[in-house]
DNA sequence: CTTTTATTTCTGCATATACAGAAATAAAGG
DNA sequence: CCTTTATTTCTGTATATGCAGAAATAAAAG
């Protein structure tokens, strides 16, 4: 799955075999068991840290460096919502941003392409201000929320066909 | 920005130039304007159809092919999310089950790490019938939903730091 | 302070992806 | 049906990414 998900196959495996082990492992144990090179094992080890789906684990006796993958489920999806909000809308607003700005100093610019440049920057902020919410809603209510499915939607009267 | 959502240059630079043309474009005027090679046009079109973010327009007198992209931007997102959906938890689904009825038959294995890919399994369910149900939501009511953000989460008791 | 051991960064090769140009195919016009 | 024009597929090359092994750095032990 890895590739799909935008991680290279070393995440994607060191990811799995920490998600599903008992307990801590340094990354020698991890390179053992994949077959995979000591440094690849600490880079990937590096980037899995950086979404949060790893941590640290000190080990008392033992000076390596232990690892341990987040098990809770709904836990690990609302860090890579994180890790993908950072990475994919806050960048985007970024670079809305400056386009419109630069619009701005374009006199003879079509209107309708001013337009949409900024029906786009509205989306992307209310997407933003709306993940944000998403991802302080406490895990259990989500779960909840998820799980009570259509019964929300018909709660909300959300559903039908309308406009779309 | 398009390394950042999974698409290369070239698909992101035509996607660009349609969603801000003002009218339909053909490969090759595309090819021109944006200095790319007309097989690697022909190739990023076929994607970004795909994608369901641009369709083909016939222009009356003319024999060529033209593009126009989605300007909605709700209905890009939606567009975008449902391919993710299709590429990225639909595969996944796929591959927990597989996983699940390998597991079942090693009989000797850990109870904790069978009681963890089931939580994976039913996490990745739930998402599925979340994800088809908010895909069915009208675009204008999910425009509101999300314009109006804070009041729907304070009306359904969704904030607050409890259990997170 | 020196030696040992863990970890990270560097370097180079291998593989995969992106892309241009050529060739092939398909579609329309005469 | 043949010619012209549009479109797609194929092929080679450039670039980027993945990954192993070596070198460098950092940390702990003696």
């Amino acid at each position: 799955m890895g590739s799909q998900w935008g991680v290279n196959r070393s995440v994607a495996q060191i990811h799995a075999l920490l998600f599903l082990s008992v307990n801590p492992l340094n990354a020698e144990e991890i390179s053992d068991q994949l077959g995979i090179a000591r440094s690849n094992v600490s880079n990937s080890l590096k980037e899995l840290v950086g979404w949060k789906l790893i941590r640290r684990v000190p080990v008392p006796g033992d000076r390596r460096e232990h690892f341990v993958a987040e098990v809770d489920v709904w836990e690990m999806a609302l860090r890579i919502a994180q890790g993908r909000k950072e990475r994919e809308i806050d960048p985007a607003i970024s670079a809305i941003d400056s386009c419109v700005e630069q619009a701005k100093k374009e006199p003879d610019l079509n209107p309708i392409v001013v337009a949409r440049m900024h029906e786009m920057q509205d989306f992307l902020e209310t997407a933003d201000r709306w993940s944000n919410q998403m991802l302080n809603v406490p895990k259990s209510k989500l779960n909840m929320l998820m799980k009570m499915g259509d019964k929300v939607f018909s709660l909300l009267k959300l559903t039908g066909k309308k406009t779309e």
